[in-house]
This record gives C-alpha cells, structure tokens and sequence, in this order.
DNA sequence: TTCATAGTTCGATGCTAGCCAAAGTATGCA
DNA sequence: TGCATACTTTGGCTAGCATCGAACTATGAA
C-alpha cells in the first residue's frame, strides 16, 4: 500500500512525455539549460519550467545557477540507472516500434549512459578489464585493484584523486541493449573523458551515440585485447 | 525524443496509485485475481478491471485464466527488476517516510523478490555461494558450476528440469535496500521453494516478508557457513 | 433451469494536470 | 540607467482519465 504510493509518485513523475524525453536528453550526461530542455521536450519555456520544477522537487534532477542560466542534470547515477532499466523493459516489450535504423544500430554499438560507456563497446571493455585484472567483481561490487590502478594511471587518469570523492570509483551498470555490466562510477567516466580527449571517440551531436575514429577503434580494441592472445568468451 | 515516448509509456503506466498499488502487490510474486488486486488497490471492481486491462496491454502483467477467476502476474523479471530499481530511488530520496517500523526491518532482512529471496539474506546467500564456488559470476552473467549443480541437486533440486526451461538457471538482481545482487531466475526461485517447503522459512501473510524459523535460521547460516571456517568479508 | 460468483463493458461525472500567453523577476551587458 | 536574455509565475482553457453505479457476460453449483 505504502509501497506503492512511493512508487507511482517516481514513476509519474517519468511518466508524462515532455518530460519523460528531458530526462532521456539528460541521460546524455550532459547538463543542459531550461531552454534546451523545453526545445528537446517540445513545449514553451513556462511549460518546461514547471516541469523541471517538478522534477527537481521530486528529487530526480540536481539544478546549478550559472550567471543568469540553470543547468539542470540527473541527480545521481541511480536514477540514471532506474530510466536504463526502464527503457530496458520499453525495448523488451516494444516490438510494435519501427525496425531499428541507423541511428539504433550506433545507439547500440556504443553509447553513452550518464557520464561512460555503454552498449557493446561498454560492456566488451567492461569484460576485457576483468579479464586482464584490472578490476575485481564480487557479487555486485566492483574493485579496483592495484594492477589496475597502475595500468590506468598509466594511461593518464588520476586515480588518487577518484579514491578522495564521494562517488564510488567503480561500479557496474546494467545495460538495456545488450543486458550486462558496462563500467561506471568515476573510473567509467575517466575512461570515457581519456577515449574522447585522445580522439579515440567523439559524441555525435545531439545524441547519445559515440563515434570511434578508426585509428581509435584499433587502439581500443588493442587495449582490451593487451599484449597476450586469449580464447575468446 | 522516441526513446523519451517510450520511457513515458511504461512510466505513466506504473505511474498512477491504484496500479503501482496493484504491481507492488504483484511484487510478491504469486499471482493474483482481479478481486484481490482492487482490494489491495483500494479501488472498486470496474476501476480495477481497467487498470489490468491497461497494464496487460502495456505488456506489464500476464493473465491466465482458471474457471471463472483470472489470475494476474507480473510479465517476466525484468519487469520486476524494473519496479526494484523505481522503489531504490523512491527509497533513496524518500526520507518523508516516517521512520522504518518493525515491517520495514523485517523487510530489510528478509523478503520475496518476485519469487526469489532479496534481503540482507538474500545478498548473504548469493555471496556464499559465489565464495563456496557454486556459482561462478562473470560480469552480470551468473552461472551455475558443476560444484553447484551437485550440491543443489543434494538439496533437493530438480537442476536438469531448470536446464531444460527458457528462463535463465541464475541471474542476479539487484537489491534496493542492501545494493548488492542477490540470486534470480530459477535456481534462485527453486531455492526459496525449498526453504519453505523444509519450513525453514515461511512467508508473512499479505506482504512480502520471509521469516526463517529458528531452527531455518540455523540451517540456514550452516548452508552459508559450509564446514570450513573462513574470514568473513 | 435457476441462482451465485467473477469479471467486463458502458455511461456519466468530476478532478487533475498539461498547455500556452502574458506579465513578472532576475541576471548580464552596454 | 536602459535594454536584452533567461527563466518563473499567474491565469485560464482543455483534454484525458480515474472513478463509480448499473447493466451485461461467463463460469460454476444446485
């Protein structure tokens, strides 16, 4: 009974399509102003204002004041985590959408979810890190271990600093198209930020789909593939 | 802007009271009649009709028909996997709740998840077993080792008949209150049974609380413990 | 057949909530 | 100070939908 009032208040709050589609604009991880936000979902200003005001209070988005802009994004990872699973049982069960176009098949190729990699590419590399032990799995948690921390260091991220904040520097986030862990928390998302800043990828505009450059792609799959052959799963 | 349509469906269908009251209730994992579900919704017949018509159509919930009664059950676990990771969020950013009663401890501690065990216990279980090597965890994907197939077949498992379904042996499910994985899919269920069935576990009238009998309890801890001592975590 | 139970369909009602235009507030820039 | 941009608030309109009572269908039992 109770349960269930705290679940319908969440839940409508996703449940209405203005902003239903803010929040998936916001999956993109990037935080975006009111008005690109009332632009993506299609309405006026006041329309959108109301509504990001709704879900802030809902506790679903986390908004910073920039000069005379407001940028709102998503409050954490578990609610980006909460919209994955839910657009996961929206692809389940929606075959009556149109057969997946270009742009599907990039979405789910590789994406990106919040702030890291996800689709095929997120989820090879997630397995690649495990396998080469960089990363310890147990159960649900995700370590880093001391091979792995050195190994990234190496390719330029700051792991001293990941250990310092909050936010946990592994974690494991289910993904709607291929259903398996990709890799998220701080290490995900420094992963991504070094992919992009050495050009190995790019975001498409306006989407959630990255693009690999070639000589990207390859220096990707080497550092997945590293020096030894394997027997593929 | 799809993806946003999409997330708005599925929401907005979980999104209104009477039927998130309805799925919460579904939660339980034993399937339900029309009659029951507008009791727990608190909604007269008519109403609640309507409400399983919409949420059957919407792929939510599964019907199948005995004599004049029609029993109502959630689709599959994703769809349960989808209301757990909802109830996290609401759980997480709800602190308007009044402060956890004996209901939500026991809840915490132990609970059905569909038709699996969730709960401190549950994730405790799932941890075991990956640690006593009868389950080997690979990413998201859990799989049952030879070691496992034996003992659970020792517990009184049909294992051959799980193999020979559609529904995956293992899988694992994240739990909202403890934030770990605990084990699904058949093994998972099939296990719970047996607790039951050996009355070491039983579960609470009209909710969602497992309480494990005295006697359960030890045998239960045994089962985790094996016969060797080890550190714990 | 007749009655009872389980559930759906229909019609009417009332409330909620989304929507926009216009006016109001706040920040930045010249 | 004055103007422009970014966003919020207010007010009024509308549509959708949750709700219930009453009538209808279907299964089971006497």
């Amino acid at each position: 009974m109770k349960a269930g009032t705290d679940l319908a208040q969440i839940a409508s709050l996703v449940g209405d399509p203005a902003r239903a589609n803010m929040l998936a604009a916001l999956m993109g991880g990037t935080a975006l102003t009111a008005s690109e936000l009332a632009m993506e979902a299609g309405v006026t200003l006041p329309t959108a204002s109301a509504h990001l005001a709704r879900l802030s209070d809902g506790g679903l988005l986390r908004m910073t004041r920039q000069g005379r802009h407001r940028y709102y994004a998503l409050a954490d990872h578990q609610v980006a985590a909460m919209l994955e699973s839910i657009m996961g049982v929206a692809a389940a069960l929606g075959p009556q959408k149109v057969l997946p176009g270009p742009r599907d098949t990039a979405m789910r190729e590789a994406r990106i979810c919040y702030d890291h990699l996800a689709g095929e590419a997120g989820v090879a590399m997630f397995d690649a890190f495990a396998e080469r032990g960089f990363i310890a799995i147990d159960g649900d948690d995700v370590n880093l271990t001391d091979k792995g921390a050195g190994f990234f260091s190496d390719f330029g991220l700051d792991i001293e600093a990941m250990r310092g904040k909050r936010r946990p520097v592994c974690r494991s986030c289910l993904d709607w198209s291929v259903r398996r862990s990709h890799l998220a928390g701080s290490l995900g998302a420094g992963v991504l930020d070094r992919f992009i800043a050495l050009k190995w990828a790019r975001r498409e505009k306006n989407s959630r789909v990255i693009r690999f450059t070639p000589p990207g792609r390859a220096a990707f799959e080497r550092m997945l593939r590293a020096d030894e052959g394997r027997t593929g799963a």
